[in-house]
DNA sequence: CGAGGTAGTGCAATCGATTGCATGATTTAC
DNA sequence: GTAAATCATGCAATCGATTGCACTACCTCG
């Protein structure tokens, strides 16, 4: 025999062939015996006597061994830009309370929204066998998952979409929620309303900044181009940023509608710093509502979305790609509704 | 030939096999001149010539094949109570630090502090072959991670260690922390002070109790019993509610040295239901130190632990047992270093 | 120039579970 | 009562990579 070179052998595992030995059975019976579809191949007697055996033995199937015959793992990949940004946790207890109960674990990676560290990890992903793939970090033009989901590699992309291509996806509805808070602002009497707008390579920033122009539209003024500046991140570093931009650009505002929440608490802290205060003098609004925010002072008024609903959607549909159902099958479009919150960060008109 | 019976062989993947067909020679040559190991014992021009066909055709191992040969997938489960708890996505990113760039991957399970779920998902873990476990979820007594351990899986505990073992473990310096946290608060003239006390089925919860004490009694005090109230969680919820059994027990404070910055917020929150400011009236401390706290107001006087770092140490410890060190080889314990962060919930006594 | 090395490859077993087909036993049908 | 159908189980190939050992050159040295 050849020798054994495994790392940690020391009680090796109980296996089919240990459960065969000892009920008497081939391997393959046993393996029937276990498996809840094959077993009524099997005679009833026989598969009781198995499973009694496999209990005792205290038997645990080898899901490395099935998944190399079949090629499922019963584990998924997800990816999102930073499990840091606390928007990313609830969603993935979203994905794990679908998943988790029916036996996928998930493999999550942080992107760090680089797009080398994503082409890798994505092949750190499929390296292992991933059935399928959450993928809440995709940029608007993003070749690697489109080849992936060519392939036949099940994908859903959340929060995002990517464009050209037949991904599945669940996005919230960004413009009920610009436009819904556009409304808010003007029933507020505010006029000029700046807009700090999301990066434009991701499908978010874009989608809100075009739903804030179409939404300035529809409330009948056409929106100030003066007023929109775009911000390279979604991060309070680039909300800060922005704000300092429209302060120095000498339009005068007195409202500003940011498209997510860190943009607007940075912008906020930019205001703060030059002692001017929200929402008395600069009324400023957010998206998401990010987890803590009614900790904040001032309070922020935001856009509600599902987090944990985004979760389970995107798993849903996952899981019937996982079922076979293919890309035509299966709506390529989630749209998830949003809610106005209205705290503090937002006053009348001065 | 048997039928084939994989789920997306779209395209099918570049094997071994294939590479060698290409190139002319044993499969086994092709393994060995992929690997950095064995490459030395292929000539110099074979080893080249198979690299770069392995290149072009764009060849990726199948770890899952080579995880049932050596027993290695090359991934780690993690144990975490919930991933929504802001303190845990820093460690997170930590323990990534480490092994991401060693070709590791995670598996990220949340136990919900629930025993059972524990005992599920280590089977989860181990069923899908985990090189190893880093758990951030154990309790003090803790049998099924115990018995992994001892059968010679590679286990690390973080931030909370299981007693009468040899896993080794990663904690913060509760002892530092609390009392010169007590110290702190003395010096502000602060002599009744109660303690808000974490579970004491966690060695965190037990070790930073019995911190206080032997604290109060270094600073010349015995602790007063009465001023001890012991939270069941580590929640918001539980901390409001061991401030309101402070309070309607009758005794005077006029400090709350809480077991963790949730407790704390909780009590603050509970404090100002009751009319009673925070830090006026009464002081009240957090450890940890999570994100946000300093956008919460009053801003939290807490103590900051390592939370990347705790990542990292524990990762590093776990690719020594990896690595075939035993626990033998490896330091037990691991205290990290913390640091006392003063901000505004403390204030001299009234 | 032949014995003893050594280096480079190939061979084949192996990891553990799955599954199409073969086989033998039993039942059903006529 | 025998042919045919049905059922339960065994057999063996397979997934893709790893690795101990065998084998064949060629090399070195005396």
């Amino acid at each position: 025999m050849h020798h054994d070179t495994r790392r940690w052998n020391a009680e090796k595992r109980v296996t089919l062939k240990d459960i065969a030995r000892e009920t008497g059975v081939h391997v393959s019976t046993v393996s029937r015996a276990l498996d809840p579809v094959e077993r009524k191949t099997i005679t009833d007697e026989v598969a009781k006597r198995i499973q009694a055996a496999a209990e005792s033995l205290g038997y645990r199937p080898n899901r490395i061994a099935a998944g190399l015959r079949t090629n499922r793992t019963m584990t998924v990949g997800v990816m999102i830009p930073d499990i840091t940004n606390v928007i990313f946790p609830p969603i993935l207890r979203g994905i794990e309370s679908v998943l988790e109960p029916l036996g996928y674990a998930s493999i999550i990676v942080n992107t760090d929204s680089e797009r080398d560290r994503e082409i890798r990890l994505l092949d750190v992903l499929r390296d292992r066998g991933v059935d399928g793939i959450i993928h809440a970090a995709v940029l608007r033009s993003d070749p690697s998952i489109a080849k992936a989901a060519q392939d036949g590699l099940p994908v859903v992309t959340l929060n995002r979409k990517v464009e050209a291509s037949d991904i599945p996806y669940v996005i919230n509805d960004e413009d009920a929620g610009i436009c819904q808070m556009l409304r808010h602002l003007r029933e507020l009497g505010h006029t000029r309303i700046a807009h700090i707008a999301g990066p434009q390579d991701l499908s978010t920033g874009q989608l809100r900044l075009a739903a804030f122009r179409r939404a300035a539209w529809d409330l009948g003024a056409e929106a100030e181009e003066d007023l929109i500046v775009t911000a390279t991140r979604f991060d309070e570093q680039e909300g800060a940023r922005c704000l300092s931009a429209l302060l120095s650009s000498g339009e005068t505002f007195t409202a500003v509608l940011c498209a997510n929440d860190r943009l607007a608490l940075g912008a906020i802290e930019a205001l703060r710093e030059r002692g001017i205060d929200c929402p008395r003098q600069v009324s400023v609004t957010g998206f998401n509502d990010m987890p803590f925010l009614d900790l904040i002072r001032p309070k922020l008024t935001t856009v509600r979305i599902q987090q944990h609903g985004a979760g389970r959607a995107a798993a849903e549909i996952l899981l019937r790609l996982l079922n076979g159902e293919t890309a035509d099958d299966v709506e390529i479009e989630t749209i998830l509704p949003i809610e106005l919150v209205i705290r503090e960060s937002t006053a009348p008109c001065p």
